[in-house]
DNA sequence: GAGCACTGC
């Protein structure tokens, strides 16, 4: 067990340790700010208590004393629930009145709310019916640093009102110090979202203001040379720190769930040379593909003199908080999700993580007490990454951002103020698509009522444009359904410990010869009429009850949009019967109608099983969570392709006939003709 | 025979 020294292989680097100065200090600095600056910036390292305490401040300052609100935007769902709950209590209120929380299926508010925690994507939602979101008084955009793709242009669309409403006070809080870029941003006038904030930092814009956080000291250990497998660097440095080391449990990054897993066994392996008199080690997976149940494990008391090793995903960077974490170990790199503009597909690959992520992970270890980080790459590695990584807005299928924006009004959307710019080609390929699929006209704007009714659908455009046609061709009820179901993402299914084949067995039950868009509307019909409210009926088919849960909630929503529009929605039929109920023609209606909006992801099956584009450049794979991954087909659309490695899979596939694509998409399939 | 980081409406 001593093969491998800690102290040989890492060498310690100095941490600045942190201040324990509470926020409460800043409290009349903060609110002078506000009163004085349309902008202010905060920014605070986790655990300065700014999402809790700013809201308050304000507050007590009188900032709802004319009836608005202050909204408190977070980007995730479960942040947005915990801070609100959070801040109820310290005011002694009950959750929903005086603060209260609203995301997708939840609104925890009433009349009397005046502080509101929402998700960012749910506070634009609320601009399209409130386009000056004149409600609040103030807007807190918190961690803006995460520059996930609706807080980016969240901040855009703020600027935009800003200029029309003087009176908003707008405050962004981040964590690391791109805070000037955050003030360059809003103080620049030219649309350059570059420009330089320092010229301006005495103008009349904005602040920025710096909170101390309460975190307590980490250690950080880089290696002396490059890790050849950094899987099994981990597993020794785990057994390190158990042999070396004090109490705490052990956190470990790596970048997905192959990995962890032979982490986990390998970490297992080794646990019985341990000495006799050792204390115990108790190694969990943590990722989101994981149902709650396996991932609250994480959370339990670990058993008397037993030391938890949790491998987990980038989910435990910033979006799960495991107490009682000392010691961090670092892997350096993240599986980052990207668009090629120029194929249309998504790629899923490894990638070195930024320095602010390397310390983020590194500050994981230092919540409770004084921790160590052991990077499992050299220390002029660390110097060569990147400040932050790349935003989202540069790497994503920007359509739905781009129906967004034309909904709420911003035409020009090369002269949105973007905080960093998206590529052109990026913009150019989503304009394409929402042209093609009928939300733009040949001047690129809205459509309506089409394209209007695209953007208001909490779906994407290409499920959108099969929803709002779905009426034409006789199976709006069906479409409903499986637009719900492929908003899952593939947790539909539920494997259980050791029961693969099983598994395999249910989904067959299920399947349905046309492919899988039909199979997931058997298994939502089979739901509703005999498993719903049965979470043994779920379990006994391996679904995944949860997610089941969530397909009805979110038909519900999709059904009341259609209703909103004066879609009429026919259940005579599809709700209580299964699908051959409506006979084969009705199964080539919903195919046919699957193509009008899925027409650009076309491809065609070649005698080796594997699948081609339309094309003919890429190869694709059936995903073997498909029906198509070992059945006969022709001509299919799918839902999405994404490659990860080498090979690019495509999931959620269904039989076409060649001739519907250039009878429903003419126009994007006029050449081939 | 072989596989999917994380969010959000």
């Amino acid at each position: 067990m001593a093969d491998y020294d800690i102290a040989r292989d890492f060498i310690p680097a100095l941490h600045r340790p942190s201040s324990l100065l509470p926020i409460a200090k800043h409290r009349e600095a903060l609110l002078y700010l506000t009163e004085t600056f349309p902008v202010v910036i905060v920014v605070g390292m986790t655990g300065s208590g700014k999402t809790t305490q700013i809201p308050q401040f304000l507050e007590s300052a009188g900032w709802c004393a004319d009836g608005r609100m202050i909204a408190v935007t977070q980007p995730r769902r479960v942040a947005a629930t915990t801070v609100a709950a959070r801040v109820a209590e310290e005011m002694r209120c009950t959750l929903g009145q005086e603060v209260g929380y609203s995301i997708r299926f939840e609104d925890v508010t009433s009349a009397s709310t005046k502080i509101k925690f929402l998700t960012d994507g749910l506070l634009l939602r609320e601009a399209l019916v409130d386009p000056l979101l004149s409600r609040y008084s103030v807007i807190m955009v918190d961690e803006a640093h995460e520059r996930s793709l609706s807080s980016d242009v969240l901040l855009g669309v703020l600027k935009k009102i800003q200029k029309r409403r003087p009176d908003l006070r707008i405050i962004v809080s981040s964590a690391t110090l791109q805070a000037e870029d955050f003030l360059g941003f809003f103080t620049s006038s030219t649309g350059e979202s570059t420009g330089d904030a320092t010229a301006e930092l005495g103008g009349s814009t904005g602040r920025i203001v710096s909170l101390e956080g309460r975190m307590f000291p980490v250690d950080i250990h880089y290696l002396t040379s490059p890790a050849e497998d950094y899987v099994d660097h981990a597993v020794r440095t785990v057994f390190e720190i158990h042999s070396q080391e004090g109490e705490g449990d052990i956190l470990i990054f790596l970048t997905g769930r192959e990995e962890i897993d032979s982490c986990i066994e390998s970490i297992t392996e080794r646990i019985p040379s341990l000495p006799t008199e050792s204390q115990g080690l108790l190694p969990l997976p943590l990722y989101a593909g994981l149902s709650t149940e396996q991932q609250m494990y994480v959370f339990e008391e670990t058993p008397e003199n037993t030391r938890k090793v949790i491998v987990a995903t980038n989910i435990a960077e910033a979006s799960v908080t495991i107490p009682g974490i000392v010691f961090v170990i670092d892997c350096g790199f993240v599986k980052l999700r990207a668009f090629d503009p120029a194929t249309g597909i998504e790629t899923l690959t490894a990638t070195a993580i930024s320095k602010a992520a390397a310390t983020q992970r590194a500050g994981r270890a230092g919540r409770t007490k004084p921790g160590k980080c052991y990077r499992l790459f050299t220390e002029s590695a660390f110097d060569s990454l990147d400040e932050a990584s790349i935003p989202e807005i540069q790497r994503s299928n920007l359509a739905p951002m781009i129906l967004q924006l034309k909904s709420l009004g911003i035409d020009n959307i090369a002269r949105f103020e973007y905080l960093t710019p998206p590529p052109s080609e990026l913009i150019i390929r989503a304009l394409e698509m929402l042209y093609s699929l009928g939300a733009l006209d040949d001047y690129a704007r809205l459509t309506k009522p089409l394209g209007l009714r695209m953007a208001e659908l909490a779906v994407e455009p290409m499920m959108a444009r099969v929803l709002l046609s779905a009426s034409d061709f006789g199976c709006l009820s069906e479409i409903l359904s499986i637009a719900a179901m492929t908003t899952l993402q593939g947790s539909v299914w539920f494997q259980h410990e050791g029961e693969k084949k099983a598994m395999e067995t249910s989904r067959w039950k299920f399947a349905v010869d046309e492919g899988d868009h039909l199979t997931l509307l058997n298994v939502y019909q089979a739901f509703v009429t005999k498993g719903k409210n049965d979470a043994a009926w779920c379990r006994s088919n391996h679904l995944n009850f949860k997610s089941m849960t969530k397909a009805v909630s979110v038909r519900n929503q999709l059904k009341r949009y259609m209703e909103r529009f004066g879609i009429n929605v026919d259940e005579s039929l599809a709700s209580r019967e299964v699908l051959r109920a409506g006979g084969p023609d009705k199964a080539e209606q919903i195919r046919r109608c699957l193509t009008i909006g899925y027409f650009a992801h076309a491809a065609r099956m070649q005698p080796d099983g594997t699948f081609v584009t339309v094309d003919g450049t890429t190869t694709l794979y059936a995903h073997p969570s498909s029906l198509m991954f070992n059945r006969k087909a022709d001509w299919v659309i799918f839902h999405e392709a994404m490659q990860t490695g080498e090979k690019t899979f495509i999931r959620d596939i269904t039989k076409i006939e060649k001739g519907w694509l250039t009878q429903y998409a003419p126009e994007f399939y006029k050449i081939r003709k």
